[in-house]
DNA sequence: AGATCCACTTAGCAGGGTCATC
DNA sequence: GATGACCCTGCTAAGTGGATCT
């Protein structure tokens, strides 16, 4: 059998995991040969991101105790899923409820989303600190241990500042105490970050400024139509203006650290590579200079922080209605065939403009995939539709809806109303009192206000926005009791809407768009402790658009008076509109949607991948693990990754931009988001995670890996410190690339694809039992996708009315509980009186009696799984992974093989998405079966088989 | 080669709609 | 019919990863 068999099996001993893979390795073979010595590595990259990192980390603390807590949290489910098990179990068992739903309040805390960050725009480094201090505590160990260990002069000193900073931050902050406030504390002290770093952040931004100003200034004159204030609030200069210091420049010198530490007591066993820097002679390979280095170390400066801002899209001109695209059309070939089109289509001829058909009129299904995929790169050939729909205009308040200033009514001029509304809205949540959120929104609520507006409003506290926050709150009530006759006009207006702008015609096909909406203004909020928090998300005007349609269709009308940015015809791509949203300078786009084919041969593509991958899957395992014994640091860092990407199902992690949340995946870990234990709770060689990820959803996850694992992480994080990158020889572009080499199409989230779907075929194949009735298996469905939410760490918050729901269900079941005992007693009295020379009547009863016995008993059941089944699902999210990781094959086989209506699995929405699917997969279909070569024909080899719908 | 841009996928949440229960 | 729980959908933020620029 190959290494990989004996992979997976389960930590801990557990039983294996079906899947070889996700969670629990443990302890491999191979281990052996470790790479005993270590010495120091000093590299490091120097990303200036772990220069701002470093500060905000922090302090240590209980950490612990979150962990624990979190832990529950995480893994209240699943019981079922085996795969998991590990983590699933230790989990599960401990919590008991209430332990749970404290952990979950600490939790939903964490996530927070909340929170607010607590630093001036400018300080858009990762408030990283911030957090958790419960966490941090814990890591007191890691950090001190960190801390010991020589860097250069420079760096040491720099990094004490910052942990000086850090420190003192988290003290201020902490002491205000409530939990709640835990994340942001890790994220808000970034304040204290270090000037320079301060100063770069500064000086980064003004630059930034400068250049969205003149681009703006460009596009002005473009664009001749008028504008709403709101619109160019941006071009306003900034109200408080930062000073910006210059930039130190730091010194590239090599810090040279000659560390000689112990050995670690593995004997060595491959050579130099672990051995400390000090002591070895001198190697001339690749990166052997010093391979073991953390790269931070070796440079340490990192050009000046990109000044990303993406300039924005080409400028040009234009009048005329279409530019060249600038991308190579490649042939635009002209062909509009409509082709294919099986069933739907326009007839022939120009297609039509879409708002010409009705909406839902029955569409026939347009069977896009059994037709054979383009292969030319073009997305379409015809593209038709009416633009987005742009956000309503303002309307003022009424008169009688004040506005007071230090006590006095002030009248408002209508943007500077407008945006005193949005923030009105929010008044009662939560993040309204958060500082951050509080000063991006004073800031940019200044720039809009008239001279004399901004010359009074200078604080926020002394802003009354009490009437306009009651104003909104009954204009909610009066919504929600509107008559069955206005409900009604307002859904077929909704439903008009959505006639004449919710569909385009694409080669002939009339198909949904996904968001035909344009955003519309409001303040920003973003997830975790964003440094943009608060900040004006302004009006989007049709002058900010650009159209992409083809040339030979009705081109949208912008609305009167006013104009497209631009109108271009580029078939290589899906969006059919675009605008770049001001707050963070991202480009946002108008996409068909997910039932589109466009989207679900996308898809459709994506699940041929991952199981393109389980025919390689067994030799990059093996090769990975090969690779821990590399004498490379980088080889060996690629593969740990690799090993948890594909083990744990972890995201790539990309690097991240200072003006964001700090939240990491796998490749940007850093030194601080895992601890190691030789031995905890009786297993051994554990990593404990602990890191935010995407959405800043924290990730806790204690996992006993295999001993080279082990032995390399300790490497990977010695001479570095909190802040540090883990892998400081690797990034996405490198890990990627290498994937790619392995097998075409390979990235990193082809594994979380792979591993998801797979766990879900493998736990259904687990836990279904084919003679239970149509509900239980529903349950055993849902568990097995629950190991897969698991895995993804799809969390949510709980659902607001989750106490008070549970302690209903809860009493019923109690109430239950007590009609069985009586029924008992009452059963038993009646079967003595039956045994006992009874009458007919009396054996009557007493059979009557048993079965409502029987009954009650099966009713409790029922109502004991539910509550289970809730309580599993409490803070797990099934959606997401339903929607993006699970092939939908796989549950349409399940449905077919074991009669299950695809009804009870997917809800109309999903169906359509997953049309393709429910057509083409049978009873048959094995997602880790021969992969299909989509871009042929599509069914080959599937069969085909009733249709559910 | 790294930075940045660009397109597109993945993500959780709010709030309204719908369904179940009384 | 009222009420409340739950589901669905829309919204939009936040990821990934290839392409392009510098």
């Amino acid at each position: 059998m190959s290494e990989m068999e004996e992979l997976s099996m389960p930590e801990g001993g557990e039983t294996a995991i079906s899947n070889g893979m996700s969670n629990g390795i443990s302890n491999g073979t191979s281990e052996h040969r470790e790479h005993k010595e270590h010495k120091h590595k000093h590299k490091d990259r120097d990303r200036e991101k772990d220069r701002h990192r470093d500060k905000d980390r922090h302090k240590t603390s209980h950490k612990d105790k979150d962990r624990e807590k979190d832990k529950d949290r995480h893994s209240s489910s699943h019981k079922s899923s085996h795969k998991d098990k590990d983590r699933d179990k230790e989990r599960s068992k401990d919590k008991d409820q209430s332990e749970r739903h404290k952990d979950k309040e600490k939790s939903d805390k964490d996530r927070h989303r909340d929170k607010d960050k607590e630093r001036s725009d400018k300080d858009k480094h990762r408030d990283k600190d911030r957090e958790r201090s419960d966490k941090e505590k814990h890591r007191d160990k890691d950090k001190h241990r960190d801390k010991d260990r020589e860097r250069s002069d420079k760096e040491k000193s720099r990094d004490k500042d910052k942990e000086r900073h850090r420190d003192e931050k988290k003290h201020s902050s902490s002491s205000s105490g409530e939990k709640k406030d835990r994340d942001k504390d890790r994220h808000s002290s970034s304040t204290h970050k270090s000037h320079r770093d301060k100063d770069k952040e500064r000086e980064r931004h003004r630059e930034k400024e400068k250049n969205r100003e003149k681009e703006r200034e460009r596009e002005k004159i473009k664009v001749e139509t008028e504008e709403t204030s709101l619109r160019d609030f941006y071009e306003q200069p900034p109200m408080e203006d930062v000073t910006v210091k210059e930039e130190p420049v730091e010194s590239e010198e090599e810090d040279k650290l000659v560390i000689s530490e112990p050995m670690k007591d593995e004997p060595p066993e491959e050579d130099e590579e672990e051995m400390p820097l000090s002591h070895r002679k001198h190697r001339n390979e690749e990166n052997d200079d010093d391979d073991d280095k953390p790269l931070a170390m070796r440079k340490k400066i990192k050009t000046e922080p990109k000044e990303k801002k993406r300039k924005k899209i080409k400028e040009e001109d234009d009048d005329d209605d279409f530019k060249p695209e600038k991308k190579k059309i490649k042939k635009e070939k002209k062909e509009k065939k409509m082709k294919g089109a099986r069933m739907t289509a326009p007839p022939g001829g120009a297609p039509e403009s879409p708002t010409k058909k009705t909406k839902k009129e029955e569409e026939p299904v347009w069977k896009w995939w059994e037709e054979n995929k383009r292969d030319d790169g073009l997305k379409w050939t015809f593209l038709e539709h009416k633009g987005p729909l742009m956000a309503p205009a303002y309307v003022r308040l009424p008169s009688n809806v004040r506005f007071f200033y230090d006590g006095k009514h002030m009248e408002l001029s209508e943007e500077t109303e407008e945006v005193a509304g949005f923030y009105a809205r929010m008044i009662e949540h939560e993040y309204t009192t958060k500082k951050v959120f509080n000063s991006n929104f004073l800031k940019d609520w200044r720039r809009v206000m008239t001279s004399k507006e901004r010359e009074i409003i200078t604080d926020l506290s002394k802003c009354d926005f009490r009437q306009l926050h009651a104003f909104y709150v009954q204009q909610n009530e009066d919504r929600k009791n509107r008559t069955k006759e206005e409900k009604k006009a307002l859904k077929e207006q909704n439903e008009a809407l959505i006639a004449e702008y919710g569909w385009c015609n694409i080669d002939g096909h009339k198909q949904r768009i996904g968001n035909f909406k344009i955003e519309p203004p409001g303040l920003f909020r973003g997830r975790g402790e964003h440094p943009k928090q608060g900040m004006l998300k302004k009006r989007i005007m049709p002058e900010d658009v650009i159209i992409n349609c083809s040339k030979d269709s009705v081109i949208p009308k912008p609305p009167e008076g006013h104009r497209w940015k631009e109108v271009r015809a580029d078939p290589t791509v899906t969006w059919l509109a675009c605008w770049v949203e001001n707050v963070q300078g991202q480009t946002k786009y108008v996409m068909l949607n997910a039932a589109s084919k466009l989207k679900g041969e996308k898809d459709w593509q994506k699940y041929e991948t991952a199981r393109k991958l389980h025919k390689c899957v067994d030799s990059i395992r093996e090769q990975y693990r090969l690779d821990w014994k590399s004498k490379e640091m980088r080889i060996r860092q690629r593969a740990v990754a690799l090993y948890f990407i594909d083990k744990l199902a972890l995201r790539a992690g990309n690097e991240k931009d200072e003006d964001q949340a700090d939240t990491v995946g796998c490749c940007s870990l850093r030194v601080e988001h895992i601890t190691l234990h030789e031995q905890k709770d009786g297993k051994e060689y554990v990593v404990v995670f602990d890191f935010l990820g995407k959405d800043s959803i924290r990730y806790y996850n204690e996992v006993s890996v295999e001993k080279k694992v082990f032995k390399n992480l300790q490497l990977f994080k010695e001479n570095k410190e909190e802040g540090n990158d883990l892998f400081d020889r690797l990034n996405t572009q490198i890990l990627n690339k290498h994937l790619n080499e392995l097998m075409d199409g390979l990235t990193a989230k082809v594994f979380r694809t792979y591993n998801a779907s797979r766990t879900l075929q493998e736990q259904l194949e687990l836990l279904t039992d084919p003679d239970a009735p149509v509900s239980a298996k529903i349950l055993q469905y849902n568990r097995a996708n629950r190991a897969v939410a698991v895995l993804c760490n799809h969390q949510r918050a709980a659902p607001k009315s989750f106490d008070k729901s549970m302690a209903n269900l809860q009493k019923k079941i109690n109430d239950k509980r007590d009609q069985v005992e009586e029924t008992e007693r009452e059963c038993k009295q009646l079967k003595k009186i039956a045994k006992s020379g009874g009458s007919q009547k009396e054996k009557i009863n007493y059979e009557k009696k048993k079965k409502a016995l029987e009954r009650l008993k099966e009713q409790l059941e029922k109502l004991e799984h539910s509550a289970t089944d809730k309580e599993e699902n409490k803070t797990i999210a099934l959606g997401t992974s339903k929607l993006n990781y699970l092939d939908p094959r796989i549950s349409v086989a399940w449905c077919k093989k074991f009669n299950v209506p695809i009804e009870k699995v997917y809800n109309k929405t999903q169906r359509q998405k997953f049309q393709w699917a429910i057509d083409m997969a049978t009873a048959e279909y094995n997602f880790l079966g021969e992969p299909m070569n989509i871009t042929k024909n599509s069914s080959d080899g599937e069969g085909e088989d009733e249709d559910y719908e």
